[in-house]
RNA sequence: GCGGGUGUAGUUCAAUGGUAGAACUGCAGCUUCCCAAGCUGCUAACGUGGGUUCGAUUCCCAUCACCCGCUCCA
C-alpha cells in the first residue's frame, strides 16, 4: 500500500515529461494553457487504456457478465464528427446557457439568463437595510417574491437586475433562495469552442468543436437501429476528442481544454433503467479496479440531487468515479460518470429536429394469439458511463508512481501489465562473449510476438542497472536479460519489476513466461 | 476571474549589472558477468516582448506558462 501523501505532484510531473509520457503542449512557444501533449511513452500508455476500455466495452462487454436481464451485453461502436449541425448543440441544452451572461445561484444551484431576471425594490428607493427580492417573469418566483417584497418594505416595483448598482448585489434574495447574496457576477459561459465551417467565415457559418462525444451518439441513433439490427436494451460506444473552453484549466491533464472522452450510452426500456444503472455503475467501479486503481484511493460517490445535471434531474440518479489525486487528496476528482439520462436527449433532439426517434419494441405490449407481442412504441432511456481517457491516463500514472529508497533508482512506476506502454525489455547483461547476439535475435522473436500487445525494448549499452532503473521508471514489468550461462544453458533471467527479483527461464520459454504474465490475469 | 508564489541545460539546483557553473540524465569511446558503478570526451539553459543602461539572465513594466489558495466545473 503507497500512501498518498508521499507522492508529491512535482515528481510525478517530472518523472512525466523525463521519461516521454506528458509534455506541456507547444512547449517551445511558451506552452498553451489547458493543453498537454504525450510523448512516446504517453501515447502508448494512452492508447492501451483506451484499447481496454473498447475491448471491455464494445468487443466482450463486462467481460461476458450478463446484464440485469440475464443476457449478454451488446454494444456497437460509433465513431461520429468532431464538428456537428449547430442545432445539435441547441437541442442538447448546449448553447441555450452559454451564449448569453448568466448568474448562478450558489444556494439552489439555479442558473439564469441575467437580462432576463428581474427585482423587486421598494416604490420609495430607501431600502433600509430590507433585501431585494430577484425572480423570473411569468414563473412561480414572480408572485413568491412579490408577496416577499410587499412584506418587508411594502409597495415594490419591478426593474431589471441589470439595473441594479453593483454595491447592492449582496441584498439580493435569489427566486426560490433563502438566504441573500447568493447570485454571483453575471458572467459568459462561451464553454464551447467556436469556428467557422467554410472559406467565408461569416456568422452564419458558425460551428462549434463537441463539447461532449454523447450527442453524436444521440444523433445517429435512428441509423443505428435502421442498419444494424441492434435491439433495445443495447449500447453505442465511443472514444474520441471533445473540447472545452475551461475557465480554469488546472492540475496538470485533469482538466485540459482539449480532452479525450470514453462514452458509452446505454439504451433501455423505462422500467429497466434503475436496474441497468445500477449494473453499469458497478460494471464501472469494478473495470477501474482492474485495472491497478485497487486501493482505497478509488471511490463511488452518488451525486445529491442538487448537484445533477439538467439532463439527469429526473431519474434513477448520477453515480462517479473517483479517484484520489495528489492534488486533490484527501478530496477526490472525477474519472468516470454514471448518469441516468432518461430520454431527455433523444426527446430533445426529436423535438428539434422533427424526426421521430421513438423505438418500436415488438417483444413488448399484449401477448398476440399467434404467441408474437403487440408491440410498445417509446423513447428509450439511457444510462450513461462516461470516462476521460486523460483522467484515467493521470490516474494510472499517479497511482503507479513510487518511491523505494532501498533502491540505487528510488523512483518507479508500478503500472499494470496491460496499460504498460513497454512490456518487456532484452538486454544483454554486457555487450560482447555472444551475448549481444542472442538477445538480438530473442528480442526480434518477442517482437514479433507481441507487437499487437505494446512496446519491447531492447538495449546493449551502459551498465545492467542504469538500463533496469530506465525500466521501472518506465513501468516496464519484466526486464530480460542474457548472461554468461545464457550460451551454454540456453536460459535468460527475467527480472520482476515489483521485487527486482529474478527468475531463470529457458530460452524457447520466454514468450510463455511473457504471455502467462502479461496477459492472463 | 481574484489573491499569493515560481520561471536558468532533459531533470534538480547555483552564481552574476560586463551574456552563466554544477550534479544527475542523454550521447560517444574505454571498461564492466546483475541493479543509475568507474574513466575520458561531447551535446545541452537564462520563458517571451518591451523599458532603464555604454551594457540586462540579473533592475522595472507587460505578457506567457506552471504551482498553491479561493472561484468555477453547464
Amino acid at each position: 500500500m503507497t500512501i498518498v501523501g508521499s507522492k508529491s505532484m512535482d515528481k510525478i510531473m517530472a518523472l512525466a515529461k523525463r521519461r516521454g509520457f506528458i509534455y506541456q503542449a507547444s512547449e517551445i512557444y511558451g506552452g498553451q494553457s489547458g493543453f498537454w501533449d504525450y510523448g512516446p511513452l504517453g501515447a502508448q500508455l494512452k492508447k492501451n487504456l483506451r484499447d481496454a476500455w473498447w475491448e471491455d466495452m464494445v468487443l466482450n462487454p463486462c467481460g461476458g457478465e450478463p446484464g440485469p436481464n440475464g443476457e449478454p451485453v451488446r454494444i456497437v461502436p460509433l465513431d461520429t464528427s468532431i464538428i456537428q449541425h449547430p442545432r445539435v448543440w441547441e437541442a442538447s441544452g448546449h448553447i441555450a446557457g452559454f451564449s448569453d451572461p448568466m448568474v448562478d445561484c450558489r444556494e439552489t444551484k439555479q442558473r439564469y439568463r441575467f437580462d432576463h431576471l428581474m427585482l423587486y425594490v421598494p416604490v420609495s428607493g430607501e431600502r433600509n437595510g430590507k433585501p431585494l427580492f430577484a425572480f423570473m417573469p411569468d414563473t412561480a418566483s414572480e408572485q413568491k417574491q412579490k408577496k416577499k417584497a410587499e412584506k418587508a418594505f411594502g409597495e415594490a416595483r419591478a426593474v431589471p437586475l441589470s439595473q441594479l448598482p453593483h454595491g447592492e448585489w449582496s441584498h439580493v434574495v435569489a427566486p426560490d433562495a433563502d438566504k441573500v447574496g447568493t447570485l454571483t457576477e453575471p458572467r459568459a459561459f462561451n464553454l464551447m469552442f467556436k469556428t467557422y465551417v467554410g472559406a467565408t467565415a461569416t456568422e452564419d457559418d458558425v460551428a462549434y468543436l463537441r463539447p461532449e462525444t454523447a450527442q453524436g451518439i444521440f444523433v445517429q441513433f435512428k441509423n443505428v437501429i435502421d442498419t444494424t439490427r441492434v435491439k433495445v436494451p443495447f449500447g453505442i460506444a465511443q472514444v474520441g476528442k471533445a473540447f472545452r473552453n475551461e475557465v480554469t484549466p488546472r492540475n496538470f491533464t485533469f482538466r485540459s481544454r482539449e480532452f479525450e472522452q470514453m462514452e458509452m450510452e446505454f439504451f433501455c426500456h423505462p422500467d429497466s433503467a434503475h436496474d441497468w444503472y445500477a449494473f453499469w455503475r458497478d460494471q464501472r467501479m469494478k473495470w477501474w479496479r482492474g485495472l491497478g486503481l485497487a486501493g482505497e484511493n478509488l471511490q463511488l460517490r452518488v451525486h445529491e440531487r442538487d448537484e445533477l445535471a439538467h439532463y439527469a434531474k429526473e431519474g434513477a440518479g448520477t453515480s462517479d468515479v473517483e479517484y484520489r489525486f495528489p492534488f486533490t487528496a484527501p478530496g477526490f476528482g472525477e474519472l468516470e460518470g454514471v448518469a441516468h439520462r432518461s430520454n431527455y436527449d433523444l426527446a430533445q433532439h426529436q423535438k428539434y429536429s422533427r424526426v421521430q426517434l421513438e423505438y418500436f419494441d415488438n417483444e413488448r405490449g399484449e401477448l398476440l394469439p399467434n404467441g408474437g407481442h403487440k408491440g410498445e412504441r417509446y423513447l428509450p432511456h439511457v444510462i450513461e458511463p462516461a470516462a476521460g481517457l486523460d483522467r484515467g491516463v493521470l490516474a494510472l500514472l499517479c497511482e503507479a508512481y513510487t518511491e523505494d529508497p532501498a533502491r540505487a533508482s528510488p523512483q518507479l512506476l508500478l503500472l499494470n501489465p496491460r496499460v504498460a506502454p513497454i512490456k518487456a525489455a532484452v538486454f544483454p547483461l554486457v555487450n560482447k562473449d555472444g551475448m549481444p547476439e542472442i538477445s538480438e535475435k530473442l528480442y526480434q522473436d518477442l517482437r514479433r510476438r507481441f507487437w499487437r500487445r505494446g512496446m519491447i525494448e531492447h538495449d546493449v549499452k551502459q551498465a545492467i542497472g542504469k538500463r533496469y532503473a530506465r525500466m521501472d521508471e518506465a513501468g516496464c514489468p519484466y526486464c530480460i536479460t542474457v548472461d554468461g550461462e545464457s550460451a551454454a544453458s540456453h536460459s535468460v533471467t527475467i527480472r520482476d519489476r515489483n521485487t527486482a527479483q529474478q527468475t531463470r527461464v529457458a530460452l524457447d520459454k520466454v514468450h510463455e513466461f511473457l504471455e502467462l504474465n502479461l496477459f492472463v490475469t
